[in-house]
DNA sequence: TATTAACACGAAACCGTTTTCGTAACTTTT
DNA sequence: AAAAGTTACGAAAACGGTTTCGTGTTAATA
């Protein structure tokens, strides 16, 4: 075991002082040649690596960024993260990832937790028990105290930093489209509470887009679940009650689940059930039959959220000026519409 | 904007050392009742909080405990972050995931950046690259300094570290005993290459478990993949060739994929083929049919090796003592088998 | 009243870097 | 040969804390 060799070390071991190592290892022109090719190649030979922290510290710059998300289970969430170390990798930083667990709680202790130096800045994603309590202090603190933040996908309009979302209402306008132009009348929709900022969207796109057909709007037809949990027993009298022939579900475990209600009922889909899903997620993909669905785009949405925020760190502008990108989703046809 | 306080401006305003502020808001006997009173009080009011960065550099400990993995997008390591992360998170400590996307090189970047200073201890499971390579030098060279480590899942002999695992032949045991239970004989196996090192763990159980059964090993009913990756046309022209009545795959992927080409080959799941699938995931549990999976207690799996890592970090003993865990997988029957 | 002990606090070193500034020792200029 | 300019390096402060040790003041003891 050889622990870990610091600028001492070599200054000792050299009979130099500390700073010309440290200069010799930037090349810096103060120093001669011959000090810095023994020097640079001592450091080689023991494998000198700077310790991150003590330039952190000195240089009050992490390289680090700070993403918080609700959920690593979820496949959207993770392509959104991978989005992020793509670019964030690119540009030599590096990503801690934190995960609230849907929890308002470990959302603030992550955030602390990570605030406190270990972070340039942060990428977010609203916990759903946060949106319900609406309290936003522990992100307005982080803000305040001029850390750049991006929020993503659960934002909310309390807060004033970038943020980057898909237009939802545009996804379920999408759907609704493709519903109608195959003929579809009676078309359901199965979402969460409105608190949840993107099932919000999603109910007024659908809405949208009724109107837009001229199709009468039913809030029969609209079954609302108060969480992202499936209530079986509501799925179940919802399908038993209502005449539907297409389905908008505003996440996959939602439409796996009525699928196999409906397939249990012998009715055929697409032909007598269409259904459309949002997130294009692996369910979709291997659903059988394979789901339609309305694709996040969440590596894209990643990227330019780490885009935005990179472009925040390294500029030091006091003034805030903030944006939000919205990214238009896009239909994924399969074989779960005519 | 505010920007952060620091025990210095504490100092400064209430007019003591920086010493007493310190010794104050660790509620130290040294200093009296009054003045702790005061700095306390002050601290909160201006909501102060100690720099991680530079605790971490004074303390040498920095509390946060790094993660490798290959692939965030699989629930399978998801799964065994959130027990990561419930453990570590208990024990105050903070978790850093890095995502080495399969690959050597971002296995070995990510691992030299948490390495120097940002991390106490490492928990990992190998890329794929990395293992096909079966190149761990970077991985060595941590060890070498005295991080302690531990890998999951995906380990090598080749490095002395704890490591946790769950017994895969005992799974493809478990399996292969399922089928012949319910009157299966040809029973087939997808699975990847043998530098997996699960691959070839559960192939190995595989033909144990035939061979247990006095069931003739038939090679032609192995079908190997590369990689993770579906090669649909080999997939194809093997359900074309090969007359099978069972099926276990290694992973999800391969059996959604294998069960949709037999559903389309209009032989009926479970009665004229059986499916089992390595890892219980969403994919499984929504499937249709559901299918049967051996699960991998990816949860379970993070917990204990938290509790292993954490350990290894509290306890300074230089004796390298390593132990393996080894987890028994467990059988859920859905509507893939009989 | 002189001595000692307890109390309450501050000075300073330290963690491992970076960076500014000062300065010997040469080299060049006049 | 004295003045000025280079060159090559070191001392020291700084980042924001923790911790050891020393010390002035007061209270208890002899």
């Amino acid at each position: 075991m050889k622990p870990k060799i610091t600028l001492k070390d070599i200054a000792r071991e050299l009979e130099v002082s500390i700073s010309t190592v440290s200069k010799a290892l930037k090349n810096s022109e103060e120093i001669s040649r011959d000090t810095k090719d023994k020097i640079q190649a001592f450091a080689k030979l023991y494998n000198y690596k700077p310790n991150n922290i003590a330039v952190s510290l000195k240089n009050r710059r992490t390289k680090n960024i700070g993403v918080i998300i609700p959920d690593i289970v979820h496949h959207f969430f993770t392509t959104v993260i991978l989005g992020i170390e793509k670019y964030a990798n690119a540009k030599g930083y590096n990503v801690l990832v934190c995960v609230s667990n849907e929890g308002y709680e470990r959302e603030v202790i992550n955030m602390e937790l990570l605030a406190n130096g270990s972070i340039d800045g942060f990428i977010m994603s609203l916990s759903t028990e946060t949106q319900q309590k609406s309290d936003y202090n522990h992100i307005k603190e982080v803000t305040d105290q001029g850390i750049p933040m991006v929020m993503f996908d659960r934002v909310t309009e309390r807060i004033q930093c970038d943020k980057v979302v898909i237009d939802d209402a545009q996804g379920a306008f999408l759907a609704v489209k493709k519903f109608v132009e195959s003929g579809k009348k009676k078309i359901a929709l199965i979402t969460t509470d409105d608190y949840l900022s993107v099932g919000k969207a999603r109910t007024d796109g659908y809405k949208k887009a009724l109107a837009h057909y001229n199709i009468p709007l039913e809030e029969s037809l609209i079954l609302k679940m108060p969480s992202m949990e499936v209530e079986a027993t509501a799925f179940d009298s919802f399908f038993k009650t209502q005449e539907v022939d297409a389905v908008l579900c505003v996440n996959e475990i939602f439409a796996m689940h009525a699928m196999r209600l409906v397939h249990g009922m012998n009715k055929r889909i697409p032909e007598d059930i269409s259904f459309i899903g949002f997130t294009d997620g692996l369910l979709s993909k291997f659903a059988m039959p394979s789901l339609t669905a309305i694709a996040q785009h969440g590596e894209l949405m990643g990227e330019e959220a780490a885009r935005m925020l990179i472009e925040k760190v390294e500029t030091e502008s006091d003034e805030a000026t903030f944006t939000t990108t919205v990214l238009q989703p896009t239909l994924i046809e399969r074989a779960s519409t005519l």
